[in-house]
DNA sequence: GCCGTTTTCGGCCCGACTGTTTTCAGTCG
């Protein structure tokens, strides 16, 4: 069983559990150990049998270590069985329903026995809500609307489409005299490559208690706003109509390090971070941290204060997962993460030669524009005849082209020979030797899908790397065309390999990629690859998608050594493995 | 169910908003 099942049977449990009014605490122990899961980066599977390591893992005792193994055994586990034959799986589909909460799942069982969003529509429809106590029109209508909702399904944004949201929000927040710092919190200052919901904090003095209603008013008129939410004292929830729902908040100055540490999360780093001060004597919330035996102000004007009074080095963002990010800030060991100006070159991008929109000269233009000292332009090999890929003899006159555009540049920029070589199904790659071996960036990707399973398609990408003419290997869990359902692969065994033989590993900067995650990428640094970042660009604008695959590396906790492209040029050709 | 610089019991984060209430429960982040 992977990770992600493992999880996701314990996150159930725990829903179950709360449905069931069970203890609290029981339940928290429950998702933590789902999350502890999830973000693991050894597969728990592989560890089960061994009781010690198990409970080595934060959040994992002696309970969860035997759910864990009964899971690996059997499927399932006693409390999840035992629950469900008092509840039905579906129920826990209500539970997405906004505004619907454990409480109010087991009110319609028990009273109605409303057990699906089916049945749940069935019995509005027939006006039998109404009976039931806190059922009012108004939460009768709430529970309509959450239904309409949950069918159209709005899930979550990517990154760079919420940001987008969040920038124009922020300009029409900003010409409101006295707002004067606007910033996103939430999961997209976390860089998290999806976005649930937006959460925009303002502050500045138009926030202060006595005058921030009009304010909240200006925010509420924002005229893209599709369903206003909540309206309340410093606090404005809206959904757009894209379907994002946006979270603002308005809180005065003082408050704006405490509000903003708060509204970042994540929920589980925060909790830590609470449990921390109160053991100190602190109480933290979003106004600030304060003393617990008199309510005398601590700190709250900056994250940093705040962190600072509770022994702790500032936590970038991306770290506040609850992932060790608070015990090594306490020991003052925090990495100093890889930044976007770290970055010096970005090595797989496309030409009119084939998919691309733009020709060589454009895009070294725009990288010399963007800062960049060297790309490479790694156009498709001929077995994407759909995209013309190059054959061994356009390949080559292609490097002539690069070569020439290298010249014309003066200097200004380095423009690499590359080529993004398709891997066959028997793991050949689809270019002669000869031709590869002229070729300073030759990155071996998978485009087409076979319905192989696991073994196979593992196969075949370690016999891809195994060339010595591979050295760089793209986007190596698949894009998101590959990531649909039938392709699956074994990546610790590639990543291991790909270690092993110096082939670098590129994480795809791209948002709707989905390549490799932060999880993965802790792993491939774990296991020692070589980690190369690039935008896969097929237009000159697409390279300033490197930003968020850079938030990816920073929430790996990579830092700038930790990444290829961070090196000048001739180190970075050197730094790959050698040319056949 | 987990955890330990009040350590094997007794704790476990904090506040806002809504709707249906006349003081609060449920949900959310």
């Amino acid at each position: 069983m992977d990770n992600r099942s493992i999880a996701q049977l314990l996150s159930e449990t725990a829903d179950l559990l709360e449905i069931s009014a069970g203890d609290p605490f029981r339940i928290r122990s429950y998702r933590r150990a789902a999350e502890a899961v999830e973000s693991s980066t050894v597969k728990i599977s592989e560890i089960a049998e061994d009781t010690k390591k198990l409970l080595a893992i934060p959040g994992i005792g002696k309970g969860m270590a035997t759910n864990i193994q009964e899971m690996e055994k059997t499927g399932t586990m006693p409390l999840r069985e035992e629950l469900l034959t008092k509840y039905r799986p579906s129920m826990l589909d209500l539970l997405k329903l906004p505004g619907m909460g454990p409480k109010s799942v087991l009110l319609f069982w028990e009273a109605l026995q409303i057990a699906s969003i089916a049945d749940l529509e069935a019995a509005i429809a027939a006006g039998k809500l109404e009976s039931l106590p806190r059922m009012g029109a108004k939460q009768i209508e709430k529970l309509k609307k959450g239904i309409e909702e949950y069918k159209q399904n709005s899930g979550r944004f990517l990154i760079d489409d919420a940001e987008e949201a969040a920038d124009k929000l922020i300009a029409y927040l900003r010409q409101f005299e006295g707002i004067t710092t606007i910033t996103p919190a939430g999961s997209l200052r976390r860089g998290r490559e999806t976005v649930g919901d937006l959460d925009i904090l303002a502050t500045g003095p138009a926030c202060v208690e006595d005058k921030v209603q009009a304010a909240v008013e200006y925010t509420a008129a924002y005229p893209p706003i599709a369903d206003l939410i909540a309206k309340g004292q410093n606090k404005v929830s809206f959904r757009l109509r894209s379907g994002l729902q946006v979270d603002v908040r308005l809180l005065p100055e003082g408050s704006y390090g405490a509000a903003l540490q708060y509204f970042t999360g994540s929920k589980m780093h925060n909790v830590t971070v609470r449990q921390r001060a109160l053991k100190r004597g602190y109480t933290l919330s979003e106004y600030s941290l304060s003393r617990v035996e008199d309510g005398s102000f601590v700190a709250g004007a900056t994250e940093e204060e705040i962190y600072a009074a509770l022994g702790l080095d500032w936590i970038a963002p991306e770290m506040r997962e609850n992932n060790g990010e608070i015990e090594a800030a306490e020991q003052h060991r925090l990495p100093a993460l890889v930044e976007l100006r770290d970055i010096r070159g970005d090595v797989h991008m496309h030409t009119d030669a084939t998919d691309g929109k733009n020709t060589i000269r454009e895009m070294a233009e725009a990288a010399a524009a963007r800062g960049y000292e060297y790309i490479a332009i790694t156009d498709h090999s001929k077995n994407l005849a759909m995209t013309f890929g190059l054959d061994d003899e356009r390949a080559l006159e292609h490097m002539r082209k690069i070569c020439q555009v290298n010249d014309e540049m003066e200097g200004r920029i380095r423009v690499f020979g590359g080529i993004e070589v398709d891997i066959l199904s028997d793991g050949q790659l689809d270019l002669s030797d000869e031709v590869l071996a002229q070729i300073d960036v030759v990155i071996a990707s998978i485009h087409s899908l076979f319905n192989q399973p696991e073994e196979q398609m593992t196969e075949r990408v370690l016999r891809a790397i195994e060339n010595p003419n591979t050295r760089i290997l793209g986007h190596p869990t698949g894009r998101l065309l590959l990531r649909r359902e039938g392709y699956k692969l074994n990546l610790p065994q590639i990543l291991r390999r790909a270690a092993e033989l110096g082939v670098a590993v590129e994480h795809n900067a791209y948002p709707d990629r989905l390549d490799l995650c932060d999880r993965d990428l802790r792993m491939a640094k774990e296991m020692g690859c070589k980690i190369s970042i690039n935008t896969d660009s097929h237009h000159t604008s697409h390279m300033e998608k490197m930003t968020y695959g850079v938030r990816q590396l920073r929430r790996a906790w990579l830092a700038k050594q930790d990444v290829l492209n961070t090196l000048p040029a001739e180190e970075f050709l050197a730094a790959l493995r050698p040319r056949a």
